[in-house]
DNA sequence: TATGAATGAGTCTTCATTCAT
DNA sequence: GATGAATGAAGACTCATTCAT
């Protein structure tokens, strides 16, 4: 007589929602970082979750578009403040951080996550704040060390960065990548 | 009597298969730049040909798509190229180059122009030549007044300002990007 | 005022997905026996199924034919098996043999069924087995009576009586049939 | 100023509206042998012609099909006829018919194109005659050595040989194949 | 005479979403 | 609460056929 303990399938995964969902989520901010493609069977598949499972969780696609986009823009967000942290304990030395977002701009997978929240938000303005995300966070974090003017064109100097070492296979050199921080962070240098 | 002149509908269109094929052409970058969904369906319609003539010029989406792209990298690349020799005209000071930057970027149509063509680029490694076509042709116009490095750190920095100015609903201050522009230009200054 | 229990359309058929399953394949057998025509539209409309569930229950369409043609064989090898039991029933008197097969060669639906079976393993490699699964069932009962080369020579003799029953409109004699297959199971008279 | 023989392509095609034609049909029959599937692209692409002309010279598909199944039972017809002209040359002996048979089952083309005939003709009545064409040239060469009963059931026995030669991939081994032959040309002897 | 252009019907297929169970 | 079944809309694509040139 069976028990209600079935053994033979080893450790049976506990019913537990929010760990579904969340798998969910991963699962789909994997596919719009390695193809774009976000269907709910995929999805489903990939999580190794019923199909239904997909769709009781999220009431759209969009929906769980959204969710996955905004678990990109949160990891890319921690990414980044990390980055800041350490140049921060570095005493904001521009060549730090550029060793720092060197090594984060030879990181395919964090400049295809990048380019994935882009490409998502262009064409669909709701989206764009979670894009934008970082930038504001980047932009305060280096707010210590330059003047907001120069700290936004450093953001959009490292978003342009980013969008080309994944279109051109391979991050600025290090060499540049300092150089152009240096003076970025510095603007004042030119008055003198 | 209706005469066999039907005069209602206008000189009735001669056969004109080039001028047909560039009309898909146009209607797909369009597309494109608008929402970035190409269909057959929605393309034949917006260029007012039947569904058909979408796939007998085209021998599938992904060929017409490439075809769009082009369009939209020469154009891109004709705009900044006219930039360029501007600058150039005007003697490379980079306050004319940030004015006409300026312009470039808050002109919403240019700049999704750009997003549309990075979009497509990111998931079909074979369109990213296409995609950074303008970027080589800019790189070289500034080595006129710039070191290579940069020449190419001022690209990536207006790939970013172009992405930034779609997100961000605006474009970057005319006075920091006047600044940035002029650091980026003359970082020799630093090592004075 | 109507009720909720419409009575017009029978009891309305509980899901059933087996049957559903079924009767599609059912359905496109038929096609492939009646003109070889089989598309997931034509297939749905005889099963009286909605177009999606053909795509439903079936990842392609080359499933669907697989699944029908497996079908056919099936039914082709049970015929067949029962004309072999019958013909060993009766001490493997060629005769006999030869009456059931003139008219298994006689019923135009099962010609028809052997023929689609062929028609769509020629270009179909991976369904060869399927079209010559009766003849090895067909084979082995023989050899209870004579050798195994004799056979198979029968049963090749069996499968162009076939095929010419369906493009002649007729099968062969019964006397023509019966004393073919006499000699076919009895070849050591010839060395005597 | 140019002459109208233009020399600078070599020979010149001359205008042939018959060896177009033919070209036409060669095309549409290697197709139908290759694997099944004509259609007008299909066919000019492969004879070298534009598209036009596949439907300049024949007034429908069916058409075109019926005249590429007219070149292949021809040509079927011509190596059978053969055959039975070596056959008789022999003296009618059944392991000479064997011997040639044999070589016939082996040529992949050859059972190809006899299985391409077939394929056509279940589904269409009207081109069964063409399909049994070479079984009447056949029995009646046959006729000469045996009774016209014993003649039909040999062809249908070759038929099927030709059928299973393709599904198994090889064919009949040769000295099945002459015991048959034997004992189906000689089926007095069991009355002996 | 010949042929590229043209097109609408119809093909397989994918999929978001709904719903019965 | 969960999920497999279900389905219609829509997508890309093929193609026989017609026709202007």
């Amino acid at each position: 007589m069976p028990t209600r303990h079935e053994t033979t399938e080893g450790p049976r995964p506990k019913r537990d929602p929010q760990a579904r969902r969340r798998a969910i989520v991963r699962a789909a901010a994997d596919l719009l970082v390695e193809d774009g493609e976000l269907t709910h069977r995929r999805a489903a598949e990939r999580a190794q979750v019923p199909l239904g499972a997909t769709t009781y969780y999220f009431s759209s696609l969009e929906d769980l578009r959204e969710a996955a986009l905004e678990l990109l823009a949160q990891e890319i967000n921690d990414d980044l403040a990390e980055i800041g942290r350490e140049a921060v304990r570095a005493g904001g030395r521009p060549e730090v951080l550029a060793a720092l977002l060197h090594d984060y701009l030879a990181d395919t997978a964090q400049i295809r996550a990048d380019a994935a929240l882009y490409t998502a938000a262009v064409h669909r303005p709701a989206l764009r704040p979670l894009a934008t995300r970082w930038f504001e966070g980047f932009v305060e974090m280096l707010s210590a060390w330059t003047d907001p003017g120069s700290a936004r064109a450093i953001a959009m100097f490292v978003d342009g960065a980013s969008l080309h070492a994944l279109l051109q296979g391979e991050p600025l050199d290090l060499e540049t990548l300092t150089r152009t921080l240096t003076v970025l962070m510095h603007p004042a240098s030119e008055e003198a």
